[in-house]
DNA sequence: TGGTTGGTTCGCCATATGGTGAACTATATT
DNA sequence: AATATAGTTCACCATATGGCGAACCAACCA
């Protein structure tokens, strides 16, 4: 059902790299500011702000500015997007093999307590 | 747990192309020949084979000769890996807003439907 | 045997990506 | 006021990506 091309390309593009697969990891834990996020990394800082516009750019992060920090947290409605999309791709080829049947009934839910 | 970090770039690599996407889609569908897979793309055949080469790659699919034909099909464990650590994101961000919710809800309640 | 078809390979090109170091701005800190 | 800190911007570089057209090989068909 959801076929929302662009903004998939973004976000599996964004989760293509390992630096930025561990930013996303890490902000899940909480939000963090930039140099704190940066420094487990041996790159520069301007080669991880590039990372992080990516992120930004994907709509995986969000930052804010206050005083000379910048500080980042996740927005996981991207992140749902693209599991959303591989568990549709799931529901298909493991419908294949047998469990379709539950996927579908976990998504219709009608007639619980 | 799971973190291999290769196989991940590779794989969400190449979902972050709408063609490689739609090729999966259709594949789930059942194995075809590559010129069957192309013809819904507006790029010439070796293009083609380059997506169908970084999808390979990545183990996302697998193919064989027969006569001049060359079949492809999915290989879908790969796929499983992607959500895999999808779902283990999700599980530690819904952790915190499934937390947060109860922790907000438990503030609020008074006045439900 | 000769043509058509399905794939493949080759060279080429434009752009994107991921990195660097150096210079710069703005906000703390002392 | 001086200095350190957190980001930012800039110019630059090497490589990867995604596309092309043209030439090519192998196999099926007539």
């Amino acid at each position: 059902m959801a076929n929302q091309p662009a903004p998939l390309d973004a976000v599996f593009h964004s989760l293509a790299d390992p630096t930025r697969r561990a930013v996303v990891t890490r902000l899940l834990q909480g939000e963090a500011p930039v140099k704190q996020l940066a420094q487990p990394f041996a790159i520069g800082l301007p080669a991880f702000l590039k990372h992080l516009a990516v992120l930004e750019g994907a709509g995986l992060i969000r930052s804010e500015k206050r005083g000379r920090v910048r500080t980042c947290r996740i927005d996981a409605e991207r992140l749902a997007a693209a599991e959303d999309w591989l568990a549709e791709q799931r529901a298909v080829w493991q419908g294949r093999t047998d469990r379709l049947a539950a996927f579908v009934e976990s998504q219709t839910i009608g007639s619980p307590s």
